[in-house]
DNA sequence: AGAGGTTCTCGGGCGC
DNA sequence: TGCGCCCGAGAACCTC
């Protein structure tokens, strides 16, 4: 579900939601999504009694930051957050509630069960995993057309696969990947290092400008994305690509066709983006 | 029935 | 041979 102008978009929702909050107990129902500690009872034992003071991002990762540790948690498909009153009944697929000592509760929602959290004291999250591998996030000054061109042309790799990986750069996701080739006119099974000067410029600069045009947006919401306040996003009205398979090319008439690369759905144009 | 917005793990292939 | 890397496939789970 979420890539980043989407959890941009979860995180400013949450951090006003739930800022100043003290958590006063927090209930476990699926404990396979607590990465680290290990054992659950320390995952609770460790936070009661904290209380959030800011949420933070990290490439499609969410940072709550309270008194002295970082939780770390990614949504991966369909996981979300939702502040409650205690006596609004749950449903199944909540499998973890933060309970506040002012009868709120802060409520992870999440019908996959793939999203993680991972607990760390303050200062040490980016030295673990999941976060230390990640590569620059795309609105930072690392992420120049050089950077881009230089991790580009050492793989073999298809250009989509290649975007996707966030050890190159973070952020990117399905939806958004195929945007930005899109936009850029560039097959998304070009080989990485057959980029030329001109489509690298072209592709670093959509890439920045896709990612900020959705964050300005809200995000997309496709089939189930909605923020913490269960607000929808509204870029998903300005896609080229994504989800427009047999619909016309917005720029060239032509239907727009869709096939598999790297394992995913992908979406393009067989006229304005050639292999 | 199979795909779905994600990422981790595993193992094969390749080069030193 | 052995080790490390790169990379693709499969798995984790549930709904429609």
């Amino acid at each position: 579900m979420p890539e980043l102008p989407e959890v941009e978009t979860v995180r400013k929702t949450l951090k006003k939601l739930v800022s100043n909050k003290q958590i006063e107990n927090i209930t476990v129902h699926w404990a396979k999504m607590i990465k680290n500690p290990v054992e659950v009872e320390q995952f609770i034992d460790a936070l009661k009694g904290e209380t959030i003071e800011d949420v933070g991002r990290r490439g499609k990762f969410l940072i709550i930051y309270t008194t002295t540790f970082a939780l770390v948690s990614h949504l991966r498909m369909e996981g979300k957050y939702g502040l409650f009153p205690k006596e609004e009944p749950y449903d199944k697929h909540t499998h973890v509630i933060f309970h506040f000592t002012d009868g709120s509760e802060l409520r992870y929602r999440d019908v996959r069960k793939f999203g993680t959290m991972h607990l760390y004291k303050k200062g040490e999250e980016f030295q673990k995993p999941p976060l230390i591998d990640l590569g620059p996030e795309p609105f930072s000054e690392d992420f120049t057309k050089e950077y881009l061109t230089n991790k580009l042309k050492k793989t073999n790799r298809k250009i989509k696969p290649a975007l996707l990986d966030q050890k190159v750069f973070v952020g990117l996701g399905n939806i958004y990947v195929d945007e930005a080739l899109f936009r850029s006119g560039i097959h998304p099974e070009r080989i990485a290092n057959s980029l030329s000067e001109e489509e690298l410029t072209l592709l670093h600069q959509e890439i920045v400008k896709t990612l900020a045009e959705a964050v300005k947006k809200g995000g997309s919401t496709i089939r189930s994305y909605v923020n913490s306040q269960g607000e929808i996003g509204m870029f998903q009205l300005e896609l080229y690509a994504y989800g427009r398979k047999g619909e016309e090319c917005k720029k060239c008439g032509t239907p727009l066709e869709k096939t598999t690369v790297g394992g995913r759905g992908t979406h393009f144009c067989p006229k304005c983006q050639k292999l």
